[in-house]
DNA sequence: GTAATTTCTCAAGTTAACTTGAGATCAAGG
DNA sequence: CCTTGATCTCAAGTTAACTTGAGAAATTAC
């Protein structure tokens, strides 16, 4: 009787490579237990950690707020209820944050649509403002709609 | 009275640093002329264009799709009405499919906070079917929500 | 007409998020 | 016990989207 998950299994749980599990735990994503020969062992709550982040990232998430968000959790106790709410709870409005800010630009669009875009002054894709998306080095993760 | 703007001009215009402007180039997001110097001379027209495309990178798309929206548009003159009415409303409908798809997860979610994540068999965090993303090699543009 | 900007090209560096490969060790089935 | 498959570590490669730097030529400002 094995104690906990193989890395393997993990990533036939999850859908991830094996190698993308190792990476997130390169930044304190999931912090597995070590068996006798070395090899990592996850518990089940690891599922629903590489879930949700999984699910962030597929809303633009960078994964170090991910992790960040994680960090609320117990690294080796199953997580309560009450911890699973309250993260959920956050990405919740994560989300309904990120709703709202495409419905602006929906709407917006929809003005543009009508103007055919020739009304420079007025057209929204035309005012940078809009969009801001400069602050940092590297690549812009512009994934990250403006807040 | 010189021909069109420079390269400066329209980076102040946009937003855009001078080096995102040329490398745009190179993917064929702008196709500017040259003036008797070899300096790049753009049209009025080229605002629009990466208005669009910052608008575009915001929702998290990529570029080589925003370079094949565009190439709808013509190079060296100026587009018309119908050309840009055509874009908006193909852009609109990939608006509206991530706002479907986000509200998708957040009613997902709203279950998921009530479970307190629990019950793994009935969380939609749990089922990674949900979240499909991989479809490449080197980092998975997770940024786009499953269609 | 000269100094200060801008722009040009081209190569190389950067960040995020992973993947790939090499060489070695651990684990599990027959 | 032995072989096959899973893991381990660590370094290096990859993609997207840009930025930075170097050296040179074109523009603009005074």
């Amino acid at each position: 009787m094995p104690q906990g998950l193989a890395i393997g299994d993990l990533a036939d749980r999850t859908g991830l490579a094996v190698s993308a599990i190792r990476f997130y735990e390169t930044h304190g994503i999931v912090k597995p237990l070590r068996n006798k020969g070395g090899h990592r062992r996850y518990g089940r709550s690891d599922i629903r950690r590489l879930s949700f982040v999984m699910a962030a990232q597929a809303l633009g998430f960078p994964l170090s707020e991910i992790a960040e968000h994680l960090h609320a959790l117990p690294d080796h106790k199953a997580p309560t209820k009450a911890d699973w709410t309250r993260i959920s709870t956050q990405f919740r409005k994560d989300i309904d944050a990120r709703i709202a800010a495409l419905e602006e630009l929906r709407d917006k669009l929809d003005g543009c649509i009508g103007c055919g875009c020739l009304s420079l002054k007025s057209c929204a894709l035309y005012n940078p403002a809009d969009i801001k998306g400069k602050d940092g080095k590297g690549p812009r993760n512009l994934t990250r709609l403006p807040a």
